[in-house]
DNA sequence: ACCGACCTAATGTGTGTTCAGTAGGTTTCT
DNA sequence: AGAAACCTACTGAACACACATTAGGTCGGT
């Protein structure tokens, strides 16, 4: 495979260099956000001049837009759908793990764009009302099923859920040696109980 | 007392300046971060010149800091140590709505800390390590009473609490427009509810 | 003479972006 | 077949601007 046309070798090692640098920002982006990473920093993470990065992303927002484009992509690929909302959260955990940078970069370019004029707010705020949307919905399909006792308020307890989400990021991003999983484990554990209908509360 | 010695009417004009530039500081920081503003901005908003921003403040940082002391003092004012953790949750809504800015501020500025390098990375991740903790020692005091039941890890749901605190504000900051005190209840009830001893879950 | 509370203007640095220019490979026109 | 035009992947140097900070000055009060 590595031994390829030569014009296609080097479409190649352009789009690898292009990924090298989206990497490179994502991780840089979580530690220091949008504001606090230069372009010159990324570019030399990622082994090529200022120039050369703006020769693969046309700007420093361009940049960031992909970085933002790249989490999308993730979140599309490993969203099922129509799964136990408490079965789905069990498995955020995990994605922490699976990919730091991509997760991370995200609570710190949310905090970074609270502002209608910065340039990823449409973007972020969307995500936050799209995310206690399909929450709050998944609560309420469960009530409908009987699987959750009706008397809690959708509304009120996806705002709850996905503060959860984000504040647990934030804390795992201040201090990774936080027990990640058994939050996760308590925390949905309790969500379960309290989800429940009457008769299996312990 | 408007009234004084023209001296001291002075003085109190100056100190006047110094506060107003300080809550000028601290509602375009929740907005913006420390990063995301500049001097000019808060000096404009202050109705002073940047130099004169500065008679005021050594730096940019020492604003900055002179913020967040404003923080510690209001935080130190308002907590009642040995009060009941969960009675000490639901007063917390409260203050967000009383000191919006000061809340606020916070929550961003975490985020614009996370590298040991930032200048507010120490002062924060103490925050954050000494809010667990009392946390923590909280729910202790209260299984030790008796009026927790005794098999929850007091450590993680310490975490837990705290990354629901934070997250909540960071919700609230991105859309002011969330039932921010019916979650809150929300939140402390389930809480309440889970830590109750066998008897009372309803 | 000295102080506090400022101001205007200049300085210097950091940083996103632009501007040629180079090295190779490919397509197209004659 | 061979040259001209064009493509991708860059680089080094220069540009332009934003912004924190400094220097020096003004004004009124002690």
């Amino acid at each position: 495979m590595t031994e390829q046309r030569p014009y296609a070798a080097l479409l190649a090692k352009g789009e690898d260099r292009r990924q090298r640098i989206l990497t490179a920002a994502q991780r840089l982006l979580k530690r220091h956000g949008w504001r606090g990473i230069t372009l010159g920093r990324i570019a030399r993470e990622a082994g090529v001049s200022p120039a050369g990065l703006l020769h693969h992303f046309e700007s420093k927002e361009a940049l960031l837009h992909a970085a933002v484009d790249a989490r999308d992509a993730y979140d599309e690929a490993h969203a099922d759908m129509d799964a136990d909302i408490i079965e789905q959260l069990e498995g955020v955990a995990e994605r922490f793990h699976r990919a730091p940078d991509l997760i991370g970069m995200f609570a710190v370019l949310l905090m970074e764009n609270l502002d209608p004029d910065d340039p990823l707010h449409d973007r972020m705020f969307g995500r936050y009302r799209a995310s206690v949307r399909t929450i709050a919905e998944g609560i309420r399909r469960g009530q409908r099923a009987g699987r959750y006792r009706a008397d809690v308020d959708a509304d009120v307890k996806a705002v709850e859920i996905v503060a959860f989400l984000n504040g647990i990021e934030t804390s795992w991003l201040l201090d990774p040696s936080i027990p990640l999983t058994e939050v996760f484990k308590e925390y949905t554990g309790s969500l379960a109980r309290q989800l429940a209908p009457a008769a299996d509360t312990p």
